[in-house]
RNA sequence: CGGGGCGUAGCGUAGCUUGGUAUCGCGUCUGCUUUGGGAGCAGAAGGCCGCUGGUUCAAAUCCAGUCGCCCCGACCA
């Protein structure tokens, strides 16, 4: 029996407002009366929520400290470094007017903090003995996009920027790597998000930065998603700003520099990887509700307080688990709890109270089966984290079935029309990327680490080939 | 910035061509019956028809302007 939620648009009529409809009716956001900036609901706030909580404890552990600064950059300490000015200026929200009277160097709203960060830097290292200084803030910034779609590109979005400053270059470039594996095994062990990741190129490269590395996923319509950077920016930005320390030796030396971030558009990535025409579907470990409890006849002797027992017992688990007692139908249950992608549903009625057990539906396949009640504190965290798994293996076949090597200018075409990856060799010029962008529409995506040639010519120019690079079109 | 679409009750909408008491569904409230896939019946409340101006005896409807949002492009960390 195929039961499918009738106010949601089907995934293949149309794509993106099959993705506006799981934004809206999951209750993730809201729209704000300014284009551009979307109000975080409880639902969508708390699946951040989970993500931030777990990258703050790897982040702890590797050593880094929270931060805040603030909210403004003066204009002209944003002119400092060229290259990045020259990135961001064209979208930056300046105030001009403080207190009624117009400011003679007008504020920058943040859109990245790279500057805040060198500015206070400069003031706090001075010996060999300041570093590595290892900051982190959570925060948001703002970019003004002129296309803007929730989590995705938004004029205001939420992430956490890591700046890290170091005394040599070969420890900058590991933290550079360490943090782009973080995120990669965010991806794996929270979001149930597989990557391809490896270095960009230097036309898709960070303003301002030596290097940039990313992790891109593959959404259900065949586009790439970048869902984190990490930036190796060597000493550019601290000669610009004049940072520098006396080293053991006597002196005076810059230091190596990066800076990483991921943003609220995980949660665009974990709608369209996962998503299906019934709404939502949460890897376990990110949802804020992993378990629902749905009980049946709740009206008849013993149902709900069956139902309480069962939340404790969960609940002492330390799973996240949910009772609606609400008096809504059980049938409206259902379908709620699918739109909103809790990954169990756990049916209690008079039948299964009779029998002993509950009836455990899960969300990604719709699978049931029963479990007896005294089973459920080991039974439950084990059906969560094979639902990870799950999750994580179809996501991860789709990523590899849509990879595809391509050895012509034609097949190239073929592959990032249909969507996808293309795994191409490529001579390293620039007119190659601009010629590939022009004609598809499509981007290289990043030169994974893996560098195996499987070609010797570039399928653009026929020229030699050098690097293995994806291209694909992206959001 | 270009193309398209849309602003009518909390939400989604009909009505607009051809001006004349504002339609329907969902939700909300009350009561009863229900409850294993978005319950049924009966009753009730809820409207500056985005905003401004014009035409007219009369404007949701026609005209001019304006504000905003969504989608697709272009642009872009």
């Amino acid at each position: 029996m195929e039961i499918k939620n009738k106010e949601i648009t089907s995934r293949d009529d149309d794509f993106a407002q099959w993705y506006t409809d799981v934004c809206k009716k999951a209750e993730l956001m809201d729209y704000s009366d300014v284009k551009g900036f979307i109000i975080y609901r409880p639902y969508g706030y708390a699946i951040w929520e989970e993500i931030q909580s777990y990258l703050n404890k790897e982040f702890k552990k590797t050593g880094h400290e929270n931060v805040y600064l603030p909210l403004v950059i003066s204009s002209s300490q944003f002119q400092k470094e060229k290259d990045h000015v020259q990135g961001f200026a064209p979208e930056t929200l300046i105030a001009t007017i403080g207190g009624g009277q117009t400011l003679d160097d007008p504020l920058i709203i943040r859109p990245t903090s790279e500057v805040l960060f060198c500015n206070h830097y400069k003031n706090i290292i001075h010996s060999y003995r300041d570093l590595p200084k290892l900051y982190n803030q959570w925060c948001s910034v703002v970019r003004w996009e002129k296309t803007t779609r929730p989590f995705l590109r938004g004029s205001e979005f939420l992430w956490q920027e890591g700046h890290t400053m170091h005394a040599t270059e070969v420890e900058a470039r590991e933290e550079t790597l360490k943090m782009l594996d973080i995120y990669d095994r965010c991806g794996k062990d929270l979001l149930a998000v597989p990557f391809v990741k490896g270095r960009k190129t230097e036309k898709e490269k960070f303003a301002g930065a030596k290097e940039t590395y990313s992790i891109e996923a593959l959404m259900h319509d065949g586009k790439a998603l970048q869902c984190g950077t990490s930036h190796y920016f060597g000493d550019g930005f601290a000669k610009a700003f004049g940072i520098n320390y006396l080293d053991k030796d006597g002196k005076i030396k810059t230091p190596f520099q990066t800076s990483w971030g991921v943003s609220t558009r995980l949660l665009g990535a974990i709608i369209m990887v996962h998503g299906d025409d019934n709404g939502l579907v949460l890897p376990p470990y990110v949802a804020p509700i992993q378990v629902v409890i749905v009980p049946i006849q709740m009206a008849k002797e013993g149902v709900l307080a069956k139902c309480r027992e069962v939340y404790k017992t969960l609940e002492d688990a330390g799973i996240r688990v949910k009772l609606d007692d609400s008096d809504h139908t059980p049938g409206w249950k259902f379908s709620e709890y699918e739109v909103k992608g809790v990954p169990l549903r756990l049916e209690i009625g008079p039948k299964d109270i009779e029998n002993n057990h509950v009836m455990a539906v899960r969300r990604v396949d719709r699978i049931k089966k029963t479990i007896d009640f005294d089973k459920l504190r080991e039974a439950i965290p084990q059906e969560l984290a094979e639902i990870h798994n799950e999750m994580y293996k179809k996501a991860m076949t789709n990523l590899l079935n849509n990879i595809t090597e391509v050895h012509t200018y034609e097949e190239l075409k073929n592959v990032v029309n249909k969507g996808g990856y293309a795994k191409m060799m490529w001579c390293g010029d620039r007119e190659c990327e601009d010629k590939i962008k022009n004609d598809f529409n499509a981007t290289s995506r990043c030169m994974p680490f893996d560098q195996i040639p499987f070609d010797d010519k570039c399928p653009v120019c026929g020229k030699k080939a050098k690097y293995v690079v994806y291209f694909a079109k992206a959001y």
